[in-house]
DNA sequence: GCTAGGTTAATTTTT
DNA sequence: TTAACCTAGC
């Protein structure tokens, strides 16, 4: 492109400058060259930690300062809110109080929409579209599939929901979706995909999806259209681009080609978005999707200690077909991590809070540590429960993050409704939401009378309802409900377009709907909550100009981030916690098939496991000063018992890098499988055998002593099986049935007369006789009972294990 | 139209 | 185990 070699000279001239400037102090070489190279496609490969905002940043101000470009030239991409809002934040600071609004710096969908209300037509739409969330989206699948005469069971809409979301990330149109997806959905996905399509054009509505994929058709179907944004946006910024999916490479590709000024921020090692449709192979890519395009290394980190980083790279390292980076760091030494095993799950979360409460009092890092300093990142929400349980019981604050957004409650998406409903009557989701909430006595058969009338007529279901009253079909508390319904509704769209204020206006709309009083009404602690939220919402409201301005941004911008002042520990899942940083990390629940994730193997393979081990070290490098990993030998999973077998990503810490809390015996792998001692085993807390607790001596101090005392518990023979055998099958106990051959008709474990087993409810008996798989045992304590053998695991050798 | 009781399924999540 | 969701019965 011409422009490059003026465009290149302007910068330079501005260079000698640039360099004082204030942004660019304390970058170190690398960060500089991100941010002075300025033309062509540019790489900057950011591991965790290594200043990657702050160059990215520091890189716009150059541009603006050196005036290569102007901020509205400037396209800057991120994947959340929060990511665009500090962008923004950091670059006020850069820039001081002169950053005239970076109009194209947003997330992808805020982007998409942009172009989308500009460029509707081109696909069919309204630029007044409304944009459906999740929940809107399911409703509308399901009534698009109630067409089909599917069976809910074997097609339930959560599945189509989630096929055509996924093929919406591959920027696949119902027309464009390959021949190899036809079996899809019982063979007629793309049928329902385009009837979907259809009913969205018609509602003049869009999902998330769409927000990406219709820009993409325009770009692809209008060159002209394109040609205008290659003259516009000349640069082109991508934060965390190895999360990016095939629809959004598309787009960013799209935009790039004329000018090809695109720098992409990323960590390979970092992606951890695989199941939602992110493609790493486009990071891998790069270099040939941009032929000459620079590479820049950002190894130098700023956050963890040195065993910290140790232990994440040799982690990382087994994984194949990376692009490959060595953090380093300055900073000393520091504390190696730390590993310890537990009997079980609860166990595990008492001695995380035993751990913490002596972080607070100082004796584990010398000083005292702030609850805020201190995170827990688990694979699993359901992981989370044991820690809330255990933390309530000694009463230590704590924050879950994740968990519901503000915007996707059930109050807030109705009190939406109400205001859709407002702005415009012709939005048939909104009607179909709160026309009986609260309850108007207008139940499925009603709303059906209603959808016929509009259907027929052709109109939306607020004038079908009209129609229906009119032609006398409704009747009784029905027909008085919706003519009061339609009323109502009427009188708030009046006053709507006569400019009534809009905060008083959607307060008067939930309280003559009897909206409110229907929460009142119920006087649970729950529903004093949603009055609170309801109030919030009411308070969001007096940001914006207009109930329709709120309603635009509402579905994308708004989120639950409410600063919480208070001194807490940080609960949340380790995707949740990609981008952030503690003092202090625990990362519990290391044991295998449950981190790794069984399904994500099952499922994904190779790819799978090695994006949850992206995962483990997307976790480790979360630590600043100490990370402490932990597992436990048996977990309870949906009720039953299971005996675990610590993580295979455990057998890849390196051992100088890691204090063994532990004695050796309890793993297996690389951690030393020290001839394990017998015997004794007293002071084993709290063990189970089945359903049935039974109380030992219960260690209360979280110290080693107590814990190496109790090591014979995990040396016994049984502990010693747990290490040889497998997984747990189904069935449940406490030792896994080895892999033996399977009994033909599958039900799979077979067993031998006199052969020791253990029954969830009747405890360790020894078989009599084997009748295929029935078999006759005779229990120590309930006597002979006949039992289906996969309801039996093996007890062989169990016995002297101190139960 | 509403409620209670049974059935089923159960990673990760932003927009 | 549990929680959400659906069905059947009032």
């Amino acid at each position: 492109m011409k422009q490059g070699s003026g465009l290149a000279s302007r910068a330079m001239a501005a260079a000698g400058e640039a360099r004082s400037a204030r942004y660019m102090a304390g970058l170190n070489p690398p960060q500089r060259e991100a941010v002075e190279t300025l033309e062509g496609a540019v790489l900057m490969l950011a591991g965790a930690g290594t200043g990657k905002t702050r160059a990215l940043t520091a890189r716009i101000a150059h541009m603006l300062a050196t005036g290569t470009a102007r901020s509205n030239e400037i396209l800057a991409v991120t994947f959340t809110n929060k990511a665009a809002r500090e962008m923004k934040l950091r670059l006020g600071g850069l820039l001081g109080e002169q950053v005239e609004g970076m109009p194209w710096l947003g997330t992808f969908h805020a982007i998409g929409v942009k172009l989308l209300r500009r460029h509707a037509e081109l696909v069919g739409l309204k630029p007044s579209f409304t944009i459906l969330d999740t929940d809107d989206q399911l409703r509308l699948i399901k009534q698009v599939l109630s067409a089909f005469n599917l069976d809910e069971k074997r097609w339930p809409p959560r599945a189509m929901a989630g096929l055509i979301d996924s093929w919406k990330n591959r920027a696949w149109r119902p027309d464009t979706v390959p021949a190899s997806e036809a079996h899809a959905f019982d063979n007629r996905g793309t049928e329902i995909y385009a009837a979907y399509q259809e009913r969205l054009k018609t509602l003049n509505a869009v999902d998330f999806g769409d927000l990406l994929l219709h820009p993409v058709t325009i770009f692809q179907a209008n060159p002209d259209v394109l040609a205008q944004y290659h003259r516009w946006l000349r640069f082109i910024l991508v934060d965390e681009y190895q999360d990016t999916n095939v629809a959004q490479y598309l787009f960013l590709r799209l935009l790039a080609q004329g000018h090809g000024n695109i720098c992409c921020v990323g960590d390979d090692d970092q992606s951890i978005y695989g199941w939602r449709g992110a493609e790493v192979g486009n990071i891998l890519r790069f270099e040939r999707d941009f032929p000459g395009a620079a590479v820049i290394r950002l190894e130098q980190n700023y956050r963890s200690t040195p065993h910290i980083l140790a232990a994440a790279g040799a982690v990382i390292a087994a994984n194949q077909g990376r692009l490959g980076k060595t953090l380093w760091t300055e900073l000393p030494e520091g504390e190696k991590l730390r590993l310890i095993g537990h009997w079980d799950g609860e166990e595990e979360a008492r001695w995380v809070g035993d751990e913490i409460e002596a972080l607070e009092r100082g004796t584990r890092l010398g000083e005292p540590v702030s609850r805020n300093a201190i995170a827990i990142l688990v694979r699993a929400g359901h992981q989370m429960r044991a820690f809330e349980d255990r933390f309530l019981t000694i009463g230590l604050p704590y924050r879950v993050i994740g968990g519901p957004r503000f915007y996707e409650r059930q109050e807030i998406r109705d009190a939406m409704a109400y205001f859709r409903l407002a702005v415009s009557p012709a939005d048939d989701l909104a009607f179909e939401r709160v026309v009986n909430v609260p309850r108007r006595g207008i139940g499925d058969k009603a709303l059906q009378t209603v959808q016929r009338a509009a259907r027929e007529a052709g109109v939306p279901l607020m004038q079908g309802a009209a129609l229906a009253l009119r032609d006398g079909l409704m009747k009784g508390k029905a027909a008085g409900g919706l003519r009061g319904f339609i009323e109502e509704a009427a009188r708030w769209h009046e006053a709507v377009r006569a400019g009534v204020n809009h905060v008083e206006l959607a307060g008067r709309m939930l309280d003559e709907s009897g909206y409110t009083a229907m929460w009142q009404a119920e006087r649970t602690p729950e529903a004093e909550g949603r009055l609170e939220n309801l109030k919030e919402l009411l308070k969001a409201l007096e940001e914006f100009d207009n109930l329709q301005g709120f309603l635009e941004h509402v579905a994308l911008i708004m989120d639950n981030e409410s600063e919480d002042a208070a001194e807490k520990v940080t609960l949340m899942t380790l995707h949740a916690a990609k981008g952030l940083e503690f003092p202090v990390v625990f990362l519990p629940g290391w044991e295998d098939g449950l981190f790794p994730s069984q399904r994500s193997m099952d499922e994904n393979g190779l790819k799978g496991l090695e994006e949850e081990r992206r995962l483990a070290y997307v976790g480790i490098t979360r630590a600043e000063r100490l990370c402490v990993i932990s597992f436990a030998a048996n977990r309870r999973v949906f009720g039953q018992w299971q005996s675990q077998l610590p993580s295979r990503f455990i057998d890849e810490l390196p051992e100088d890098h890691v204090e063994v809390l532990t004695p050796p015996g309890l793993y297996g792998g690389g951690y030393g499988a020290a001839a394990p001692r017998h015997g004794g085993a007293r002071g084993a807390g709290r063990t189970h055998v089945g359903d049935e607790v039974i109380e030992g001596e219960v260690v209360t101090d979280s110290g080693l002593e107590a814990r190496a005392a109790r090591a014979d518990v995990y040396a016994s023979p049984g502990w010693r099986r747990l290490q040889a055998h497998s997984r747990q099958v189904a069935g449940a106990g406490v030792v896994p049935r080895p892999a033996t051959p399977q009994a033909p008709g599958g039900a799979g474990v077979v067993f031998q007369p006199g052969e020791r087993v253990m029954h969830q409810r009747f405890g360790l008996g020894t078989v009599h006789a084997v009748d295929g798989d029935k078999l006759a045992v005779a229990f120590d304590r309930v006597g002979e009972k006949h039992i289906i053998a996969r309801f039996l695991t093996s007890a062989e050798g169990i016995d002297d294990v101190p139960f």
